[in-house]
DNA sequence: CACAATTCAGTTGTGCACAATATATTTGTC
DNA sequence: GACAAATATATTGTGCACAACTGAATTGTG
């Protein structure tokens, strides 16, 4: 690197290595979730209305993922195809939909119980880091979230 | 969250805030970028390529920037197309394509020598905090590596 | 030299992300 | 109760990511 711009470095910003560990664990996580015929975000999807126990809306689970209604609608459609949820307008405010897994969602449940341990085994981070690295995480995300205030 | 399956709710597991965590900062940095007519995988072809100064091949910056020739081909054609590299083939080893940086290319180093700082600025972590978290982010990234030996 | 194996970039197809926009429904306000 | 403003989802268009494949160029081996 030349000396001029030295906050130009590649390793010298945070986001690069933030952006290549985030594409390293999906690729990963990928692997194993094609066996259950899920893709991440799918898994993402399901893994917030397994959480959620009742129906939820799209808006809703954007709200959980931080994705928008343009991310969600088609990975939404592929798991109504797959037959993991249904989509139906809330009869009670016709602009809703509510997203409900079906039985065979929840039997994904149990297929992909074990891949975190499964990925978790293969990151070389001791559970403290581990602990470390989510709180870090997380404090930049609400730092971010605070300095744009909508 | 229903008591089972404790592993699988969306904070337990890493991959999650570092999704969001990635995501959101790429959305930061899309939007400075954005102004000096850059895409942020644009913006990290040309860091790498600022950065080693003399031309680079499409498989030297994949291997820098983790990314694979399906991924860059376009990104590096739409580089060209705005002028800010040039793409030629190695008279030594026609397989290989050279990438090297435009005039026009290093004056957009100048035009986002400050977008860092502005990231930085918003991100409510200390230079210490970012330090750490960069840390955990490569060690992770090389147990990954370790764990898959291709 | 012949030629199989390897390497390198490009192409194709699928699935996100996200901004901008469109459309339908609901909610205030008069 | 009309109707403007707000809300919720869907659609469109662009640009990644990445797996799988293609084809051209190079290298290793006999």
């Amino acid at each position: 690197m030349t000396t001029s711009f030295p906050q130009l470095g590649l390793d010298a910003q945070l986001c690069f290595p933030l952006y290549a560990a985030s594409r390293a664990v999906t690729r990963r996580y990928s692997a194993l979730l094609a066996q259950a015929g899920l893709t991440y975000p799918q898994y993402l999807c399901l893994l917030a209305l397994w959480e959620a126990d009742d129906p939820m809306t799209v808006g809703e689970l954007g709200a959980r993922l931080r994705l928008d209604s343009g991310t969600l609608t088609p990975v939404l459609k592929r798991l109504e195809a797959a037959g993991h949820l249904g989509r139906r307008r809330d009869p009670a405010d016709e602009r809703r939909v509510l997203l409900e897994v079906t039985p065979t969602g929840w039997e994904r449940r149990d297929r992909v119980a074990d891949v975190p341990l499964g990925i978790a085994s293969g990151m070389g981070l001791s559970e403290a880091e581990a602990a470390q690295l989510r709180s870090l995480l997380d404090r930049m995300l609400v730092g971010l979230d605070d300095s744009v205030p909508d």
